[in-house]
RNA sequence: GCGGGCAUAGCUCAGAUGGUAGAGCGCCAGGUUGUGGUCUUGGAUGUCGCGGGUUCGAGUCCCGUUGCUCGCCCCA
């Protein structure tokens, strides 16, 4: 029998990776309280329907991606492949609709049977973002803004352009596509096989195919600009201006499509080239029909969602762990006196830890392997005294102490 | 779902042409019966991913399989 391992595509996040993890979400956690955002924790499993209606028949996420089963009532039930959809139900069955805006925040796992590959797991884990209730331009750029601080806070933004497009509204985004279909139809036998088959499927996914005989067709095909409606078209500039007027730098990138279907105007990718063919980090839009389309009533949004995976590994260090104070008693009685010690320490807040057994030289050489930053050492003739012995780790000095100034000693 | 590379100790890796496994780091114990990080001496590392085949003999060759990895598709 082969060793247990996780499930393909799944992986354990320890040590310095859970670390990393833990940084990115208390950092987008802590961002997203200044732009007044709540956090919401949904069911990382639904009613197949909430994925299956509002996905998209032609992205991969709902025809080959979603892990889905029968439970043992006989219903369907599916992990949920992002989060937008499951935002969008709780909405609806909290009554929220009457509340607006909802401002929401989320972190948490995500599933996709997918081909593994760096930067993309099976079950992977996201933050995001989502802002309902305003159809007005500014909270596009505003939640961008939310977005590019929290890559900022990470100390990544160096290293990563965020992209701009807009799809335009229902009529801009069907006088567009047709254009584009016409367009591609005649070079049809130019395209690359994937190409040709989406043309028939998701034309406009053309635009992003990384294949470079698509690309010099691409670079030729109409753009979206000249299809937008004026409404859509000054939309699209009021996001530009406000991303301008909050401070976040942008390109404007024609060529960008969102995969999921309920997508219209502003579309956006944070991008980076320090992960291969997974560059996208951070990728959203505004997507005013979904709430309607989960059965409530119809309810502007716009959101985006990040891959803590993805932003883990480009953060440029590992998150210090708190060094500790390791208590080290000798003898019995010490032993018993030392635990009033570590308590103490622990109630001020302090990272105070003791060794279960050992001598004093273990002892000493597990509060260095642990990192600790002060070793407190009691032993009989301490204990008399009413002190101990703190010795700072990293300078190897060493000071008598009253048991009373302790916490006030040791604090940073 | 498609194509390429990889899999040897806890970790990073050596092991030409087939002859039943090594290094460094880490780990354990001693030099030091109340003083770590340096030094020094010694010790244990292991179904060579898993299963099958060829062979007198397989870590090494062949087939299958699982996982990882890079690219495509798709996507965070």
């Amino acid at each position: 029998m082969d060793p247990l391992q996780p499930v393909r595509g799944t992986r354990d996040i320890i040590g310095e990776d859970q670390r990393r993890h833990t940084h990115v979400i208390a950092t987008a956690r802590a961002a997203a309280a200044t732009y007044g955002f709540d956090e919401w924790t949904t069911p990382i499993f639904e009613d197949t329907r909430v994925f299956a209606r509002t996905l998209g028949d032609t992205s991969d996420v709902v025809t080959k991606e979603m892990y889905t089963f029968s439970d043992r009532g006989g219903d369907s039930v599916t992990l949920r492949p992002e989060n937008t959809a499951g935002i969008c139900r709780a909405l609806v069955t909290n009554g929220l609709t009457q509340s607006l805006p909802q401002k929401v925040f989320y972190a948490g796992p995500m599933f996709r049977y997918e081909r593994p590959q760096k930067g993309r797991y099976r079950q992977f884990h996201q933050i995001g973002a989502e802002l309902i209730g305003p159809a007005e331009p500014l909270a596009d750029a505003e939640i961008i803004a939310l977005g590019w601080d929290i890559l900022s806070a990470l100390g990544i933004e160096g290293d990563i352009i965020l992209e701009l497009n807009t799809l335009g509204d229902a009529a801009s985004r069907t006088a567009y596509r047709a254009a584009l279909v016409d367009y591609f139809t005649d070079q049809r036998a130019a395209l690359s096989a994937d190409s040709q088959e989406r043309l028939d499927k998701n034309p406009l996914r053309i635009l992003d195919s990384k294949d470079s005989r698509d690309q010099m067709l691409v670079q030729q095909a109409p753009t979206i600009a000249p299809f937008l409606s004026p409404e859509a078209a000054s939309f699209y500039d009021a996001v530009k201006l406000n991303l301008t007027r909050l401070g976040v730098p942008f390109r404007e990138n024609p060529r960008i499509v969102r995969g999921l279907d309920y997508y219209s105007h502003t579309a956006f990718e944070f991008v980076t080239t320090r992960l291969g063919a997974q560059g996208t980090v951070m990728a959203g839009g505004r997507y005013d029909g979904l709430v309607a389309e989960m059965g409530g009533p119809p309810t502007p949004a716009v959101g985006w969602a990040a891959g803590i995976e993805r932003l883990s590994m480009l953060l440029r260090q590992s998150p210090a762990p708190t060094a500790p104070i390791a208590v080290i008693p000798m003898g019995e009685a010490a032993e018993i006196a030392a635990l009033t010690i570590l308590q103490t320490l622990r109630r001020a807040g302090l990272r105070a830890e003791m060794a279960y057994r050992g001598n004093m030289k273990r002892r000493l050489e597990r509060a260095n392997k642990i990192g600790a930053r002060a070793a407190i050492i009691l032993g009989e003739d301490e204990l008399n005294r009413g002190v101990a012995a703190v010795k700072n780790l990293a300078t190897g000095r060493q000071a008598d102490i009253a048991f009373a100034d302790l916490p006030a000693h040791l604090a940073e």
